[in-house]
DNA sequence: CAACGATGTTACCGATCGGTAACTTGTTGG
DNA sequence: CCAACAAGTTACCGATCGGTAACATCGTTG
C-alpha cells in the first residue's frame, strides 16, 4: 500500500526535464517529495505532518528541512507538479484525436472515468486543495485559482473548435460535468457514482450546441 | 462580518422544532453552535479550533465543553444541521411548482445560482467536509456519504417524474452539474463562474431524455 | 436572604505541530 | 588515507491543539 501512483494523474514522470536543478544531488529529496505527494493526495494537506512524510519516506525531519525551505514550499511544489502532470495527461489524451475536437472532448471524459475507476482516485488534487486552503489570499489559493481558470479556458477553446454556437456556454457546462465528476468521486466508491453518466451528458450537450443538422 | 447567514442554505431556523431537547437551558450553547457553523463553513473544519469558536461567540473554552462533549460531536451536529437546512431549502424550492417536475428541477438550479451569487457562498458544506475528512470510516464520513446518496436518489426520482427515458442517467447528469457548481464556486468568484451555464445545460439534458416530441 | 444553576476566568495537561542546532555516521573521490 | 559532503540521529524550541480542574461571579427563584 505504498508504491502505487497517484490516481488522477496521467502518468509520465518528469525525470530530469525540470529546468536547471543542481542535477543529482537529490536522491533523498526526490524520495521525500514523492512520498509527500502521495500522502497529500490521500489524506489532504492539513492531514499530513512533516514528521509523517519524512518517516514514510524512510528518512527524518532534519533531512526534510535540508531539502525544503518549509512545509508551505513543499505544498506549493506539490500543487505545481500536480498541475504539470494533469496537463501532460490532458495533452496526451487529446493528442490521440488530432483534427477531431469532438472526439478529443469525449476522450477526456472517457479517460476521466477510467481513472475514477481506480481505487486510489480521490478526485482532483488541486480542487481538493481548494476546499482545504480557505484562509487568506496566499500563494496556494492563487495556484489553484490559476489552474481552474486554465481548465476553463481550454474547455472554452475546445468548445469553439467543435463548432458550438455558444462556445463559452458549452465549455462551462463541460467544466461543471468534469468538476462534478471529481467532486462526487470523493464520496461515491469506485465506478458506481454519477460520474458514469458524464460521457452521455457530454454528447447530448455537444449535439445541442451544434448548428442544426439533425431533423 | 458576523451575523450574515450561511451561503448555501435556504433559510428558516429550526427554532424549537428539534425533538425533545431540555428546552431553554441553552442560550450559550446556541450562540456557540451558530458561531461554530459560520466558522466551519468559512474556514473549514480543520481550520477552526475550539478556542477560536468560543472566543468568537463571546464565551470561552470551558463553557464550550459544558455544552458539547467534544469537537467531533460539534462537527457531527454541524453536518447534521447543514443537511437539515439543505433539505428545507430543497423542499421549499420544489414546493413552488407542485405537479410540474420539470419546473421543480429548473427551480433548484435557479435557486442554486441565486445563492452562488452571494459573497458568503463557499459551495456545499457537506461536500467541502468530504474533502477534509479523509481518514477513517468514522461517523463524519458516513454522514457525508449518506447525504450525497440521498441527493442522488432525489434527483433520480425527479428525473423519473419528469418522464425521462433513462431516469437514473439523467439524474446522475443533474448531480454532476449540481456538484460541479458547488465545487467550482470554491474558486470562481461571485456569479462569474461556470455555474452560470448550469441551467441551460439542465434544460438541454431534460429535453434530450424526453420521449420524442420535437421534430 | 439563601441557595442553586448557569456562566466566566485562570491555570494547567499531554500531544502534536513546524522548525532548528549539534553531533554522528557513511560514502565517495582525490 | 583522508578530506568533504550527504544523510541519519537526538534533543530541543515555541506555538497550538483538544480537553480538564478549580474557583469566582451572576441571576434567578424560593
Amino acid at each position: 500500500m505504498s508504491t502505487d501512483k497517484l490516481g488522477i494523474c496521467g502518468g509520465n514522470e518528469d525525470s530530469g526535464a525540470c529546468a536547471s536543478i543542481p542535477s543529482h544531488k537529490s536522491r533523498v529529496r526526490d524520495r521525500i517529495f514523492e512520498t509527500a505527494c502521495e500522502l497529500f493526495y490521500r489524506h489532504g494537506i492539513h492531514g499530513v505532518g512533516v514528521d509523517a512524510i519524512a518517516a514514510e519516506a524512510g528518512s527524518n525531519k532534519m533531512s526534510f528541512y535540508r531539502s525544503f525551505a518549509s512545509k508551505d514550499a513543499l505544498v506549493a511544489e506539490y500543487l505545481r507538479q500536480q498541475e504539470r502532470k494533469y496537463w501532460a495527461w490532458w495533452d496526451t489524451t487529446v493528442a490521440r484525436f488530432p483534427d477531431n475536437p469532438r472526439r478529443q472532448i469525449e476522450a477526456l471524459f472517457e479517460a476521466q472515468l477510467e481513472i475514477a475507476k481506480s481505487n486510489t482516485c480521490r478526485g482532483c488534487a488541486l480542487g481538493n486543495a481548494a476546499a482545504e486552503i480557505t484562509d487568506d489570499e496566499d500563494e496556494l489559493s492563487r495556484l489553484v485559482r490559476a489552474y481552474k481558470e486554465r481548465v476553463r479556458n481550454r474547455l472554452h477553446s475546445m468548445a469553439a473548435a467543435v463548432g458550438a454556437r455558444d462556445a463559452d456556454n458549452l465549455g462551462d457546462a463541460l467544466m461543471l460535468l468534469l468538476d462534478g465528476g471529481y467532486f462526487t468521486r470523493l464520496v461515491f466508491p469506485l465506478g458506481s457514482g454519477p460520474i458514469c453518466a458524464a460521457l452521455a451528458a457530454v454528447r447530448v450537450l455537444i449535439d445541442a450546441h451544434l448548428p442544426r443538422e439533425p431533423c
